[in-house]
DNA sequence: CCCCGTTGTGACGGTTTTCTGACAGTTTGA
DNA sequence: TCAAACTGTCAGAAAACCGTCACAACGGGG
């Protein structure tokens, strides 16, 4: 589940085929809707971690979905690239103000997309596109798959490297089991919400190899955090 | 929270204070920086919430500024937004690889400006404009779940939590306890109305560590509110 | 100044939430 | 193919939290 999901919505058929072609080489996971009323499916129940939207759409136009997805408090913060043929600035302005994060103007070139969409990822999780994440002494390498804490080298299974992962992208942050179930380990999959408790206490005993202090920080009734000091 | 402060970094002069006056206009606090070093300069000590750079500077690059503002941990995250005068897209595509959130090409709309900072800003600072509450010297982080005052760290209940998260939104409004019981607890759940007296009282004692003065007024027969001073 | 409705607070039993060790099934890699 | 590593679930223990009560303290009107 580390790979950041992409949703796009555009009903031609060859434009939709080459973007989902060069995002998936990009190494995105990529889904795609056809038309409004899908995508407004989709996003739910995929919870994309971006949305590329055509402006012009049958059945529900591309500022309404724009909206719509910022009406909906699950998808209120999924950043949202808008694909457009008129250039007009007073549309621009419009897609803008409806709470899209960026817009290209067709012809596309596949390249500035790609600039595009890291860049829109970037601001949105933070550390996402970089091969180190680092936060007080925890150190992550996603190419080394490496996480060292203050000289010691630790050791951690699949899942509880994605679970640091997720933490480190936004410290101090606090997720819920299920946000956490749903980035870790997928929407799709179903576990019990308990066996996050399971894997945090795996993460904790090992990050405190050597008398380190816990940095996860469980917030009752509400989560998990990474969080150094206290 | 105060409004959003600017750093523009424009080294022509007229486009500088065109710039500005528009901005201002919109409600932002600008400062204004006439090349790459000044740049840097006021970044690190003013930490603004936006940057807005020019491409073409004296003495330092638009892009190596841009570079040096990603690598310093202080400014890692400030959004930035290129104004470029020429219009290639390797430019552009360089331009957001190095961490610009956005760019614009002269000559400038300033509507779309507008648009775009507006755009630009919600994305980065829903952490201050909603999900932050700050009240004197509390301050509240619901995506942390975090409570200070005055410089320390206060663990609340998750009761607590919701209640002071209430009494914040409205400061000095005050409350009755059936308002309290319906917001904080909930419409349908049924406790006895002196619980709300118990769980201020709780509120207080840990918001009082430290010597600080009681934040909670007792209005007799009316309820409580939120109000330091007297 | 006294009375009485109102509020503050410590104590306490009960409940909810979290932690943790154990376990059985599954995957992985040599 | 087999052992080691990993995974999800569960149940009991521990911890944090909750609501209620009893009584003390308070404060304004009479």
């Amino acid at each position: 589940m580390a790979e950041p999901r992409i949703l796009i919505v555009e009903d031609e058929e060859a434009l939709a085929q080459l973007l989902q072609y060069n995002l998936d080489r990009e190494g995105y996971k990529t889904i795609r809707a056809a038309d409004g009323e899908e995508a407004m499916l989709l996003a739910d129940e995929e919870s994309p971690d971006l949305v590329i939207l055509d402006w012009m759409l049958p059945k529900l136009s591309g500022i309404e979905v724009c909206r719509r997805l910022r009406a909906n408090r699950k998808t209120r913060n999924t950043p949202i690239i808008i694909l457009t043929a008129r250039a007009e600035e007073t549309d621009r302005i419009r897609g803008l103000d409806t709470g899209a994060d960026d817009y290209l103007v067709k012809p596309i070139s596949m390249t500035e997309l790609a600039a595009r969409v890291r860049a829109v990822l970037r601001r949105v999780r933070p550390g996402l596109a970089e091969d180190m994440v680092v936060h007080g002494d925890i150190t992550l390498d996603r190419v080394a798959h490496r996480v060292r804490r203050a000289d010691y080298e630790i050791h951690l299974g699949p899942t509880e490297f994605r679970l640091l992962d997720h933490l480190m992208q936004n410290p101090r942050r606090v997720f819920s089991r299920e946000q956490l179930l749903d980035s870790v380990w997928g929407a799709d999959i179903y576990v019990e919400a308990r066996t996050v408790d399971v894997h945090v206490g795996r993460l904790r005993k090992a990050l405190m190899q050597g008398g380190q202090p816990d940095p996860v920080r469980t917030v009752r009734s509400a989560g998990y955090s990474l969080d150094l000091e206290s």
